[in-house]
DNA sequence: CCTTGAACTCAAGTTAACTTCAACTTGAAT
DNA sequence: ATTCAAGTTGAAGTTAACTTGAGTTCAAGG
């Protein structure tokens, strides 16, 4: 039981679907760790491949690689996580898809509250106001808009 | 009536919370236009504030400032947009606010369903899959994931 | 031994959407 | 006439998350 307890980059990538730039990159980010052959060839063992899977569902969540470490280093130490710990960490994700989503919604309402008045007059469309407009009047109709969690996709990415 | 038909780069900042970097910017990229003083100041027309009202709206939905920019010339060249402009944009707004909330609510199911299970296993967890075991098995339970237009936001903005 | 495909490193490039900076110039008010 | 806030330009910087490229080495099969 040696040989077939470490695995060629190359056969991480096949079965995690993460390029091998990216996981070199996750090293050296501190994300994931990896023993060297004796040529210095990368070889990882199989706990890699549920961490990698970790750090897409994470990713897919819409976490940064900087929460990503965090959550993976707090992830007791690396055993296999429990049950709890699966439960605890998908609760917080669970919240982070539900603020998403309501802030679209919030985002739709306002498009349809503003086909009947045909605006974006500036004057009052909550839909098109900019922060401070909306920040002043509290209790506003469209107030909130888009929070800083919900901007562009990133261009890079597959 | 002229002093007051155009107004310069400070008044469009405070009447539009764009910074003027950006509306520099903008205009460099063709998506707005000014006049100039004399001097070569910038002096803007009224109507270029419902063009920035338009633009963040966009931008909020999560339209790329290209996309914004195709949408604004297709707009019936510089005049008022009129109730069905603005209807026909809207929907297609909307779709796209309606996919992104479908995407999160997809995410979140798949979520919910490996509580239970608590896997990232890599196995067969459709939360965790990379794209392609996704898109190899077409009916897959989890299938689809994010699509290209949910990814994490842009650190510069406000 | 030789050949090749797989891997290595490190620096630099990519993308969007702006911002920052340095070094001036304008223009409105006193 | 002076002043100074407000405006101008063009180039370079920022951020995240990787990718690309150049030049070199490893390792496994024949």
């Amino acid at each position: 039981m040696d040989k077939h307890d470490v695995l060629p980059i190359g056969e991480i990538v096949q079965r995690s679907g993460f390029a091998a730039s990216a996981l070199r990159f996750y090293e050296s980010e501190g994300l994931i760790e990896a023993m060297r052959s004796g040529g210095g060839q990368r070889r990882y063992q199989r706990s890699v491949l549920r961490r990698l899977a970790f750090i897409r569902a994470a990713s897919n969540v819409g976490l940064t690689l900087e929460e990503i470490k965090d959550e993976l280093s707090r992830l007791p130490s690396n055993r296999t996580p429990t049950k709890s710990d699966w439960h605890r960490i998908s609760q917080h994700w669970r919240g982070r898809l539900d603020e998403q989503i309501v802030a679209l919604e919030r985002l739709k309402t306002g498009l349809e509250s503003c086909i009947g008045c045909g605006c974006l007059s500036l004057q009052r469309c909550a839909f098109s106001n900019p922060g401070d407009w909306v920040a002043s009047s509290d209790s506003a109709p469209g107030a909130g808009l888009l929070p800083d969690s919900l901007r562009k996709p990133h261009p890079t990415r597959r």
